[in-house]
DNA sequence: CTGTATCCCTGAGGATACTG
DNA sequence: CAGTATCCTCAGGGATACAG
């Protein structure tokens, strides 16, 4: 138990331990973060009620939050107007659309194998397979 | 090609409403899931005890739904042997190993930008911006 | 060894009301 | 318009005990 890592069972090429893999999970994991960034990125500079509309069913807590979370890592830029009525544009950073490749990328990956999925799924309920909790549905003996 | 991109307000260019963004992150959004598919692209076929060591502080619980998922849809495969004591195998299937490799982009992305990131963290500590909650630190009036 | 069933607690996040 | 503050729910997930 003691002697170091069994390189000859599993194996930790991985950084399964690693704290940034957190990190991006922590970005990239929330779904308010990608519809953002997502919208942002295909809609130039918005602003904050733009956003709101765009991305249908965020609150203003989870918009609010999720914007500041963003300008804090340099992903966006938040730029006030000083007029009246009060302005404020959201802007993705270089950082941020670099980002935002990435999330493409998994959002084609997604586009291209999600019927597969849904139909992987779909066959495994009619076997039974993967079944996760032991299915309400009694066998009616 | 729909030039239809030009952008006045909010965008709908981005499938914010889409379900199937909802999937991919119900997926790739969950950190058990991305270790577990990692593990098992770095390391061949895995059992049960191998997959859990390999993942450090996994439950018994989150292992074993994890798996059922990810076996539901297709993306790994479930091998049992009928021997004592009993043994189980888990490997990617090729859609596994297909998501495994965006999933290692993204990995990458934050590989390249976690250290710039924390900067701008860090940076925004000092400045105060992106301050998710008004803070404890009274301002010392 | 490979799971399954329970209890239980934390915190993500929606709804709502208020401010600058 | 652009947020902030508060309450409250509810489900994700850890710990634990049990089963095949």
């Amino acid at each position: 138990m003691a002697s170091a890592r069994r390189i000859s069972g599993p194996c930790r090429a991985w950084p399964a331990d690693s704290a940034f893999i957190r990190e991006v999970l922590d970005r990239i994991g929330d779904k308010w973060t990608v519809l953002t960034i997502g919208t942002l990125g295909a809609g130039g500079p918005l602003r904050y009620s733009d956003l709101q509309a765009s991305i249908p069913g965020i609150s203003q807590r989870m918009l609010t939050q999720t914007l500041k979370h963003l300008e804090r890592d340099g992903l966006i830029t938040r730029t006030p107007y000083a007029e009246v009525p009060p302005r404020v544009e959201y802007e993705l950073t270089d950082l941020g659309r670099s980002l935002m490749d990435a999330v493409t990328a998994m959002v084609g990956w997604a586009a291209t194998h999600h019927s597969e999925i849904a139909g992987n799924r779909a066959a495994s309920e009619l076997t039974g397979v993967g079944r996760v909790r032991s299915a309400v549905s009694a066998p009616t003996g």
